[in-house]
DNA sequence: CGATTAACTGCATACGATTGCACTACAAAA
DNA sequence: TTTTGTAGTGCAATCGTATGCAGTTAATCG
């Protein structure tokens, strides 16, 4: 029989209060304070003097719950992990802040992680999952095929809902946008609306699958509007601000400009703006662009970007939305997959 | 005796994979697999066949160890809790993003919670991590005072890093800056270097300590300059991009504009500059603007902004490099206070 | 007045891992 | 041969909570 500070030969760590603690302190059994703390009260009569003191017994020892205990008994974490490309993304963070704030109310703590568009770091999020019980995943998926979903969802257990055009299963939800159609339609309008004779391309590398989507959506309409698509119309950089610089200064040092640009996402254009405007070209007139996501940022710079705008709060709160109801058992049907609105926004960049 | 599938009770969930089934296709016992897979197996010794057999079932069966089981029975999560006021907010994403960073590969996992600088929030989260037991926590308190943190990290038993000025205390480390001396020595340099004859103060509400402070500070160089401070020249507003615009809107209105204007933050700082333009005004030469922070937004925008730069990026990695020394023992000195290098950069807005 | 029932409460086990201790071989020493 | 030592394993308790089952009263019924 130990006394409870016998327990001390790790110094650092104070003796957590317990339910067996508050039950002495009540004068009752640990299953009682248990019963008394769960809605089980309402299945399992217990008379209200012995609520009384136990409710009492906690207030006064300050006792709370242990999720880690919990959670193993029950087999529900209370926990949420959220995938994203990149938290310092406006798109991400977007999406991160929807979900938080749906499920905190919910009592959920959320767990994020960046995958930085890479593959590796996808799949080390999967694993870390399969360590780590959650009750529920939202991802955001660049290279994971519904294959490999799938199998995580098999073997974690955890409910999913994913962001993304190229997964589909009838086993988790889904969110997406058709960007195939909206990038037909822009590069369309740039030139049978906004009169622009030519359009080229600034894109990330093909490996990602939304890129390469968008990309061959650009040229189907080059090819269905009858224009050539010129050496140098195309550049290439990282999904990032830097990378829509590289890719402009490419373009620029290509001595070939179009009349106006795609990017593959507002953070590449916004760097090509500025690479643009540094090189002394006036936007739209010797050069328009468009971008791809409506981040904040977008309707700050000047000048201020056209662009297509994706709705990440609403993403996250639908994401969220639906998770939840699978967690909680509220939905059971098979899944859904939304298509949530793009809208092109025209400001002044094109 | 059960048999493994007799579980089936509840359907949903899929018979996970546990060390009992490594074992028990090993031919060892629970206890042996164990051993093999922790670096306990360096003191007590395993004969390099039984470590085979045991690696290959893990292998075949896809076994990966229960962080929940584990932590309940070690009473070490391997959870990283931080509390920031808005993760959608640059400063702390950044910070956010660099915690990240650093324990990732330290196979820690991150949750993240927000505190929109509301005192309820703050201690939500404190509650929280009553419940949820975390190895470390890292926060960016605004009214959650050193007693309270103190508590916390009592009661929690987990490793605290704060960053913020107003909070000091032997029991966990800090990272701070100066941002008194930073402002004063701004409004100073705008009346006595950049020849600026007035300087107004764009503040959030003083109910936030950060603000109290900058604002005191600004009031104490304006007075050392021997300047008055003129009605119309303070405004308050929300701690965003609408609060600056409401300021400057306000300030705007009052008809008595003073040459040079510091906001306590850099969105304020540009919302302020997008209602001045907006109105006609030229930037500096008939408001200059001074914003603080240096997202990365401030060098994007027209005209690029004149701030004083924070290093959220450093912060965070510094405070999760303190925090992770903590939590290993790698560190078990008395408090460390870094202060980190607060500069003025000078761009177009003032 | 004995028996059935309802209202409470406690005992004991399980969740999946870690770890102190005891035990079995077998080799070397006495 | 008996003792001692050591390498290699297994047993069983434990972390803090939830819950099936059994037990104890007191009340109601026949």
């Amino acid at each position: 029989m130990f006394i409870k500070s016998a327990r001390k030969k790790n110094e650092t760590k104070p003796a957590p209060i317990t339910m067996r603690d508050v039950a002495e302190r009540a004068g009752v059994s640990q299953s009682t304070v248990s019963r008394v703390l769960n809605q089980a009260s309402a299945q399992i009569p217990i008379s209200e003097e012995t609520r009384q003191k136990v409710r009492e017994a906690v207030e006064t020892l300050g006792y709370y719950p242990n999720m880690t205990a919990r959670s193993l008994r029950t087999q529900r974490t209370h926990l949420i992990a959220i995938m994203v490309a990149d938290i310092s993304n406006a798109f991400y963070y977007s999406i991160a802040r929807a979900v938080q704030d749906f499920f905190v109310p919910h009592h959920y703590d959320v767990l994020i992680a960046n995958s930085d568009h890479v593959y590796a770091n996808e799949q080390r999020f999967c694993q870390a999952m399969l360590r780590r019980p959650v009750d529920g995943i939202i991802m955001v998926p660049y290279h994971l095929q519904t294959a490999e979903i799938l199998e995580l969802e098999a073997r974690t257990g955890a409910s999913i809902a994913v962001l993304g055009q190229h997964i589909s299963s009838a086993h988790f939800d889904t969110v997406w946008c058709n960007d195939i159609k909206a990038t037909y339609d822009t590069v369309r309008w740039l030139v049978e609306v906004k009169g622009y004779a030519s359009v080229g391309y600034l894109r990330a590398p093909l490996s990602l699958p939304t890129v390469q989507r968008r990309f061959d959506s650009y040229l189907n309409a080059m090819h269905d509007l009858n224009l050539p698509v010129e050496a140098g119309w195309v550049q290439e950089g990282a999904f990032t601000m830097e990378g829509g610089q590289a890719a402009m200064q490419a373009m620029i040092a290509g001595k070939n400009l179009p009349a106006a640009v795609m990017a593959c996402n507002d953070l590449m254009a916004i760097g090509a703006i500025n690479v643009a405007l540094d090189a002394g070209l006036r936007i739209p007139e010797d050069i328009a662009i468009v971008g791809f996501d409506d981040i904040s940022l977008a309707s700050l710079i000047r000048p201020p970007l056209t662009t297509i705008a994706q709705p990440p709060t609403l993403m996250g709160e639908r994401l969220a939305a639906m998770l939840y109801e699978r967690i909680e058992g509220l939905e059971s049907g098979e899944a859904r997959h939304i298509e949530l609105p793009l809208r092109l926004i025209e400001r002044q960049s094109a």
